[in-house]
DNA sequence: GCCTAGGTCCCGTTT
DNA sequence: AAACGGGGCCTAGGC
């Protein structure tokens, strides 16, 4: 495809909205947070109706260039050559600029339709909703007071006491790193120089790291196993139990 | 295209490793490191030579399901509609299924090629370099003794001293929030601790939050401004400088 | 293989 | 608007 069409039907595409894939040989400069340059490579540039801009080498999963909506996003004829230039409308302010050496393939889809909302779960959000309906899994004795307990350092996931000694636990959906077990230590030591009393510190997780681990135990707190699949099952369960009912 | 032939098709492309891009109207599942459903909507789903597999809809620059690589992927048909079923042969195991409900386009292309690489500037390694050069923009006194100084709580960014005084510097090429602090506040309690004398602890960066300046400040450390756009400046006067002689 | 830290992280929620 | 924290974060580098 000559530059001269290409230039306008992108143009009239991204004037029109339309979804638009554009694949082709090119380079691509961009400024604002950080700053980077990309010599000459085929890639697949996918221009959105909501103004977003991503651009895919053939490798990876990260797009090689991208500009979030919203943006002003425009193409034009320099030098023989396409140049689409897209600019940041909002903070932070950001511009990318793709010089278009050879056009592979072109294509520009009008009125795509996407309604629904994808429902994520096994998240720690749903641990957390859980545990507050099954407290003993944290612990046998374990008396729940309060979900997302708001402290000064921050939330604690849940809070509650086992005998007359207060819990601190944190929960996490996927594996636990250094930052899990620096936070859930926050807490505790905030909540001791506060009550002036010894405080039980629990961490549920998947899994944890070795050298967090090993800093966990320095520090008197547990690590409780929890795995999200366990949701699932209680899950099936529940719904059997309803269906034999 | 009927399902049948959008079938063969995308397990001949596939099996070929081309780049494919199919638009479509699908409903998506994953099970995983969490579990996601969405409903039947039109989305661009991009197949990678190297097995990725991303699927975007018209909205936002996330995707709104994906595979990394590696993955087998493969079409088949299934009551008389086409389903995608992927799944990643290496740790986290994972697999998503796409149900095709009607095809809007289809394109596979063979052999893109880009063998460039990204060259990103303007990040906390650009701002390292710059101030081992620079350390005077630390502070006037400032002798740089080591960079990435490795000890057990981690690697402390610039090392040295101002006068008798030893400094510890955390970079951050953004702006920064609470965990830099914490990450600061760490590497300083540690060497207070180990050397039994002051630390001067200095975050540098673009900005901080507000609620880490107080806890920084509260905690006799300082903040120091550093904007990365300043290395632009820099470079462009070098160059300059180079360009008069 | 695991672990750590950076990132143009994105994104939603709350203040 | 800024701030804060989760995320299927991803990815590169180190060990």
């Amino acid at each position: 495809m000559d530059a001269q069409i290409l230039s306008e039907r992108l143009s009239t595409d991204l004037g029109e909205r339309k979804t638009t894939v554009l694949t082709c040989s090119c380079s691509i400069e961009y400024w604002g947070r950080s700053r980077s340059v990309i010599g000459c490579g085929d890639r697949i540039i996918l221009f959105k109706p909501d103004s977003t801009v991503i651009v895919h080498s053939p490798r990876g999963f990260k797009p090689v260039n991208w500009m979030s909506s919203p943006t002003d996003t425009s193409a034009d004829l320099e030098d023989g050559r396409t140049v689409v230039f897209s600019q940041r409308t909002v903070k932070p302010y950001e511009e990318m600029k793709i010089t278009v050496d050879k056009v592979i393939e072109y294509t520009s889809l009008p009125g795509l339709r996407d309604e629904e909302k994808i429902d994520v779960t096994h998240t720690e959000r749903d641990m957390r909703d859980y545990l507050e309906k099954h407290p003993r899994e944290v612990h046998p004795d374990f008396r729940l007071k309060t979900v997302e307990h708001h402290i000064t350092p921050g939330f604690i996931d849940l809070y509650g006491k086992i005998g007359d000694r207060y819990v601190v636990v944190e929960l996490k959906a996927v594996k636990a790193g250094l930052p899990a077990v620096l936070q859930l230590k926050r807490y505790r030591d905030w909540l001791r120089e506060k009550l002036r009393q010894p405080i039980h510190a629990i961490l549920m997780a998947p899994g944890i790291a070795k050298n967090p681990h090993t800093l966990l135990k320095k520090e008197g707190m547990e690590f409780k196993k929890f795995n999200v699949h366990k949701l699932e099952i209680k899950k099936e369960k529940n719904t059997l139990e309803k269906w034999m009912n």
